[in-house]
DNA sequence: GGCGAAATAGACCGACCGGTCTATATATTT
DNA sequence: AAATATATAGACCGGTCGGTCTATTTCGCC
């Protein structure tokens, strides 16, 4: 029954690991633990150790967001729709979880530095492509590219911001109103910035 | 000449390294070569070692904002200027220090969980406090309350999600397209949301 | 069934972690 | 100046960290 390879486990691992206390917060014997894989297996799939998981993880997490926004986006018409069920989700997904879990790149993000070479091409890749997937559909529902682009970042930072502060409040609220503001405001302006 | 107390040096070497890297990502050694103070120093300025120095620097930091905004608010009428210098500052420091240097909160407010107790009530009363000063000055300069508490929070996020897209891209232009974007919709939106 | 590669298993290692403890120096008070 | 509190100094400790290495098991293939 069970088809979940070694390797998945202990990407997935890391991934839950991630989301929850981030890079530098699990050790080893943690993420061993959760997986249920002995050392050397961990370093069979990934010589790199640590690290190239933790790649792994990310671009693991990065396609699920593809995946989840070609969902999102495909039965909606409205983007900012779209945009406004991926935020319920999260916020879903983090009263669930006691707020433990928010964004499940955010905290490897802040915790790399330049010098983290190829944690960081994986989380700029991750990043880049969520905003460019959003601008364009935004672009595709009327508002000029530049503008697209422009509202694609504010999005992305609602996100972050949101769960950044929700986390830390124990609560959906700052999140709540965070995109309430947004979506007043995106309501109020139509694609353009010219009214009739 | 130098006034600076050694309790004062490690609270702002823990200041430092929790905006570079967050409180996993430093070690007392590091902070204590940084500081120039000595182990029993430490100890017997913070007996709670580590994670009371953590909370004293969260609070310097909440003190600095704190001055730091009614600075920015007492200068200028229009807060939504205000928050745009606000964003401009982050931003500078971010490019000068080669983007490693964001929000000194952010990182451990995403690395702590609900069980650091202490850390996290520090985290929550800075976020609170900013997000009220905030929104009080929207409301003084005619935000409905409701609708000022929102855009704080608004306003909040942007800073931590627009500053944490621009350190993974290691380009401010993240941050700069959010800001652009919030700035050019709340141009177009009169407080109260009433249009002429 | 037998062979070689892939994967699992975990003992082991040095480095460094946060934290404790005793000793010494420096102010402060009388 | 003596006495006392405050602060500095750093040796030391057990635990855990990420990582290496060898042994064994499991699997795919002829």
């Amino acid at each position: 029954m069970k088809k979940i390879s070694t390797r998945d486990k202990l990407i997935h691992a890391m991934a839950d690991a991630l989301q929850r206390k981030g890079l530098h917060g699990v050790g080893l014997s943690e993420l061993l633990e959760i997986a249920g894989a002995p050392k050397g297996s961990l370093y069979h799939h990934f010589p790199g150790g640590k690290s190239e998981l933790a790649v792994a993880a990310i671009d693991h997490i990065s396609r699920t967001i593809d995946s989840l926004f070609a969902q999102l986006f495909s039965q909606r018409s409205d983007p900012l729709k779209a945009m406004h069920h991926w935020l319920q989700g999260a916020l879903q997904q983090l009263e669930n979880s006691q707020f433990e879990r928010g964004c499940p790149l955010a905290t490897i993000a802040l915790e790399s530095g330049p010098e983290d070479v190829e944690i960081r091409a994986a989380l700029q890749r991750s990043f880049t492509a969520v905003r460019q997937a959003l601008s364009q559909q935004l672009h595709a529902y009327g508002y000029p590219s530049e503008q697209a682009d422009n509202l694609a970042a504010l999005f992305v930072a609602l996100y972050e911001g949101g769960l950044l502060q929700a986390r830390v409040a124990g609560s959906s609220e700052p999140l709540k109103r965070a995109a309430t503001a947004l979506f007043n405001l995106t309501r109020e302006q139509l694609p353009g910035g010219v009214r009739p």
